[in-house]
DNA sequence: GAACAGTCTGGAATATATCTAATGTGACAT
DNA sequence: ATGTCACATTAGATATATTCCAGACTGTTC
């Protein structure tokens, strides 16, 4: 995603396109991994424009807000954040905590007598075993 | 789960059956929603034998680690714990936060192609939406 | 160019989790 | 019954993650 597509899409979602606001999204768009804020905060301040770790977790709920990026459900301690480009499952490694994604596909919605009257908007997979690194490790070990 | 069973799965995970342990597991089995580590602090002191906040964080470790409690995989900040009884996925509200149990019902693996060489342990579906409150409230509103 | 809404900032405050060092407890060999 | 060992617990200090706050800045509109 270049330069201008990152500011449609922040100005489609309502929102200005700031420095720090741009600095967020496209280090969201190019990162593969799954950052904390921390890192995010980091590695926007590795380069020029800087920002204070407020303006950065402002962004970032202002982001998720918006629907152009999606907090990572894992069970650290620290949130984890993931530009909505392509839709995947993530895969959490039970030894070294890593989340990883996995191509997506869909999946079978419950029946709708256990959903009752929720409404339902997305269904992701979340799965648990050990990363290519760890179980090599094991392995050998 | 009666107390002699709860006594039996601690031994069976290794662990001794301290009270203060056994606080943890017995509210943890009677509880139906996802206790935060402090709801679960704040609960085994409302009875007697006291225990510090260091030993129940101390104890909530050691049950994951035995595998006799799940923590659940959800965005907010605080972790959430859940006695493995029942296998079941999780709907989690986008409006309140608030983690539901879903019946559990088998999901299709993914391809292996996709996943490499992980070894795959567990897959959980985690569904978002707007939890039967919230539906309510928003309808009305 | 004044007023305004939205944004940014550093630092303080809060929430969450872990560490530390001292102490307590039960099992068991002596 | 005593000493010892491994494991548990405790209060408080510390570390980490996040949010709040009050003031300053910026771009737009009248």
């Amino acid at each position: 995603m270049n330069a201008e597509a990152i500011k449609r899409s922040l100005e489609s979602g309502g929102l200005r396109c700031t420095p720090q606001r741009y600095a967020v999204m496209a280090f969201l768009t190019e990162c593969k991994r799954h950052p904390t804020a921390a890192e995010i905060f980091e590695a926007v301040n590795r380069v020029d424009p800087r920002s204070s770790r407020a303006t950065t977790y402002n962004n970032l709920r202002d982001l998720v807000q918006a629907g152009l990026v999606r907090e990572v459900a894992v069970e650290g301690r620290a949130a984890r954040f993931d530009a909505k480009g392509m839709r995947h499952h993530h895969f959490i490694c039970d030894r070294c905590g890593n989340v990883e994604d996995i191509e997506w596909y869909n999946v079978r919605r419950p029946a709708s007598r256990s959903l009752g009257k929720r409404i339902l908007r997305e269904c992701e997979l979340i799965f648990r075993g050990l990363c290519i690194k760890c179980a090599q490790r094991r392995a050998s070990g």
